[in-house]
This record gives structure tokens, sequence and C-alpha cells, in this order.
DNA sequence: AAAGAACCTTAACCTAGATTAAGGTTTTTA
DNA sequence: TAAAAACCTTAATCTAGGTTAAGGTTCTTT
């Protein structure tokens, strides 16, 4: 639980992290410190933008983002939220090395981990803790992402809504309805009206 | 390019596709081999139905899957098309070992190599190869869903058929109308009226 | 070779959700 | 602390795509 006095402890979220997959001891540790820088990140600010190439695995220690795509008549869709303990990444376009079609931004001020292409492709190469941390971390991510389509083919805006409510009951304390409606595919409007039917039932 | 003569040739494909990723040794090849099985599946034939957990990695060989939910109101919503070279699983199901909500069924008679739970986890423990090569495998699996995730978001029904056309060309000559339908989250009926209008400009 | 099943198309009508517009409230920023 | 920006709601109108129904064609199975 504790960790060794030379680690610093701004760092211990992302270790922590970890752990829930693999133990991790202070060689495997060492190895990352070196690797993993710290920003801060003020609301409203991009840490990717569409034509840029993700150059970083980001894992967010505080704060909120939303990871979005904007259409040709620049509409917003919200593909993920990404809060404590999670990563806001564009997989796609950091490993092909491919400009981005996505946004990222911070929706709550955000204090990051961030770790860049060469350091992470170190880390798979020498310890392959990596490979399966990063294999049940993505597992875990597509599984989500998968349910997502799922719900969005199989069910209607007012059912996806209260299974997000159930699903993510803090998350729809934190965020704005425009950013829920942007979610579940829907316009702010129409997000007003499926609530006010639920109430006055 | 050429396998060891106690390699069966059947398992070929397989460690072609391993091949694709990390080069794959004689000891590699000796660890996975015991821990496959062939299978012929019919046309009509489901590996998966909907409340079984999902008990193998399933490699497709030859012939076309199609892996799909039921709604409440029984209708049928593709999430993917799976081919040559490709891998059909439930991946929730099979690591979470619950029950699935998929159906994975032929749509041509198909040849499948499978490795069940245990046999996959001893490959992840015993060679961090495996764990390597399945990181990247569902890196794309993500990559690919979370492009279908933002077509079916920022695109009409009749740009999404005309990239799949373009992206699977091979595909929409081999399935029937009324399949590609339920993949883009359309009737068959309005996939009718997306051609006539397409032909007649 | 025939019967049944699956598939494809057309057309009339229907609906979930979008769009537009407007007014009120809360939050952010200068 | 005031102006600007973001947010929320309501309501009228519009539209992409669904539904139902029906007839014709092409596979599959016996």
């Amino acid at each position: 639980m504790t960790l060794p006095d030379l680690i610093p402890s701004n760092i211990a979220p992302l270790i922590e992290h970890f752990k829930d997959y693999l133990p991790m001891d202070a060689d495997d540790m060492a190895m990352l410190l070196p690797r993993v820088s710290e920003r801060q990140i003020k609301r409203r600010q991009f840490i990717l933008q569409e034509g840029d190439v993700c150059q970083h695995y980001n894992f967010v220690v505080r704060g909120c983002f939303k990871i979005y795509k904007v259409d040709e008549k620049g509409g917003e869709h919200n593909i993920q939220f990404v809060t404590e303990n999670d990563w806001a990444t564009d997989i796609g376009s950091f490993h092909a090395e491919k400009p981005s079609e996505l946004y990222i931004e911070a929706i709550e001020p955000a204090h990051i981990l961030q770790i860049k292409r060469p350091d992470l492709l170190f880390l798979y190469v020498n310890n392959p803790k990596f490979d399966r941390n990063f294999r049940v971390i993505i597992e875990n991510k597509f599984v989500e992402l998968q349910n997502r389509l799922l719900q969005s083919f199989c069910e209607s805006a007012t059912e996806r809504y209260l299974k997000f409510l159930e699903q993510y009951p803090e998350l729809s304390q934190r965020l704005p309805n425009t950013q829920i409606a942007s979610y579940l595919g829907i316009t702010p409007e129409f997000l007003s009206k499926i609530r006010k039917d639920l109430v006055s039932k």
C-alpha cells in the first residue's frame, strides 16, 4: 500500500492503477517513474485537437475530459468522458502516428500524467507487465465501447438516458445536460423534453 | 515462411497471423499447437448464443460470421462481421465469464480454430508474446469499433452505406443486403430506397 | 423439380428525434 | 459587478428513417 520513499507521491495514483492488474515491484516502478510527466490542465484546455497526432497516453489523476468529434456541420459528438483513474487517448492516432479526428478537452480543471510514445514502447519492450496491463486495460475499454454501440442500436433515447443515470450517477451530477445529450446522440432540446416527460410520470 | 514439419499445416493461418505482430519461433509454436483445436461450422450454425458464456477465442480460417444482438422486439443488430484471419469472440463474456448478450452465427460454411479460456490464460502467463500479440490485436479492434461509433454518430445512412462499400468491397459482394442494412443500423426497406436513389443520380 | 424460405423492391403512411426560434437562468470572465 | 457566454426549457414545425403491406425473385432443401 505505501510506496517506497523514492517514488514521489504525485505519481502514486498511476502506480495504484497498475496494481489493480498486476503487482508492481520496486524495479517496475523505477522503470516507469522517469517516463511519466505531470501536467496541470485548465478548464476548456485541449490535450488533443483534430489534425494533431496523439503523442501521449494520458492518465487522469483529477478532473474530467470529453473526447469528441466535430461533424461536417460543426456539431460535436462526445464519444467518451474520462475521469479519475482512466486514460484519455486517441489510441488509433497514437499507434499509427496519424492525425487524429478527435478533440480531447478538459471539462474541469485537471491533473494528468503523460507517457510519450517512445517511452511507452520502451516499457512494452523491456517489461512484459506493461503489455499485460495495457492488454487488459484496452480489453475493458473495448467492452465499454461495444456496450455503447449496442445501446445506441437497440434502445430509445429515453432508455439510453435512464441507463446513463444509472451507470454513471456521479458523472450525471458533474456534467451539464448539453454534454450528456451529445454523449447520448441527441440534441439538448430533445433531452430537455425527455426529462420533462419523465418527471410528469 | 515454411513451417517446421511437425506443425500440421491446418494451423498455419493462425501462426501466420501471429507472425504479423511478432516473430514466432519453434518453442512458441510448440506451446501454442496443443492448445488450438479445429472445428468445421455449417451455415446458420451458432458458435455463441445469448445466455451462454463465451468459452473460446475463435479464429476464422475460412468463412464468414455475424456477431449480433437481438433487441426486446426481436430485431437483429449486427455489430460486426468476421471473415478470414480475424477473431470472432465476445471479449466481455469471455473474460468476465458472464452470460453473453450476443449471437455469433456462420453466414457461410466455416472453418475455425478455437482456444479455450484456460489455455489462453496459460499462454498469457507463460509467454509474454501472447500478451503482446493480443494487446495489439485488441487495439486494432478498438479502433475499428470507435470508427464505427463515430460514423453512426456523424453520418447519414447514405454516407455510411457508401463508406461501407468502399471499406469492405469484398464483403459487400459476399453478404445479402438484409445483413448489410442491419450492420448500418437501418431497415432493409430503407437500404433499398437508398440504393434506388443512388442509381438514379 | 417443387415447395418453402429467404431476399429484394416499391409505395403509402407514421414517428422519434432534429431544427428553429425565443425567453429565462446560471456561470464565467473581464 | 457587469457583460458575455454558456446553459436550460418550451413549443411549433420539419425530416430521416421506420412500419406495414404486398408482389416478385432467388436461393435451399427435400
